[in-house]
DNA sequence: CCTGTGACATAAG
DNA sequence: CCTTATGCCACAG
């Protein structure tokens, strides 16, 4: 329907973050990757840029290497990013996931 | 076609 | 821990 259903990288992205499951969180070069396109985590956060005003791609869950929360400030306020991911049970201090290594949830290895 | 940009990743100091 | 620098790639103008 309409002129252009997928954009393709965007679209796919999206589709990545959406299957990231409750309470869990991944990276953008994880998601990158999945994608085959291991090298561009940046245009995976740029997509997340992008994703404004879609309720389908919690961005939230996607944080960068360390477990940072790089992207908070591109969120409304300046802990929303932070709420979101201790409501699903997260711990976050200082910007940082805490028990990142049971949390990261790898799209090559859970697909 | 060229340039700028960007929520990364990695390395180096 | 910090900042700088480089690579890398998709997209917009």
């Amino acid at each position: 329907m309409g002129v252009k259903d997928n954009d393709n990288f965007f679209e796919r992205v999206y589709e990545v973050a959406r299957l990231i499951p409750y309470g869990r969180v991944t990276s953008y070069g994880a998601i990158a990757k999945c994608l085959g396109a291991a090298r561009s985590a940046r245009m995976v956060g740029w997509a997340m840029n992008a994703c404004k005003g879609r309720d389908d791609v919690p961005a939230h869950r996607v944080v960068n290497r360390k477990g940072v929360l790089t992207g908070k400030h591109h969120f409304e306020g300046t802990n929303l990013m932070q709420q979101l991911l201790e409501s699903e049970g997260i711990e976050v201090i200082d910007n940082q996931i805490q028990n990142l290594d049971e949390l990261f949830w790898d799209p090559m290895t859970e697909l």
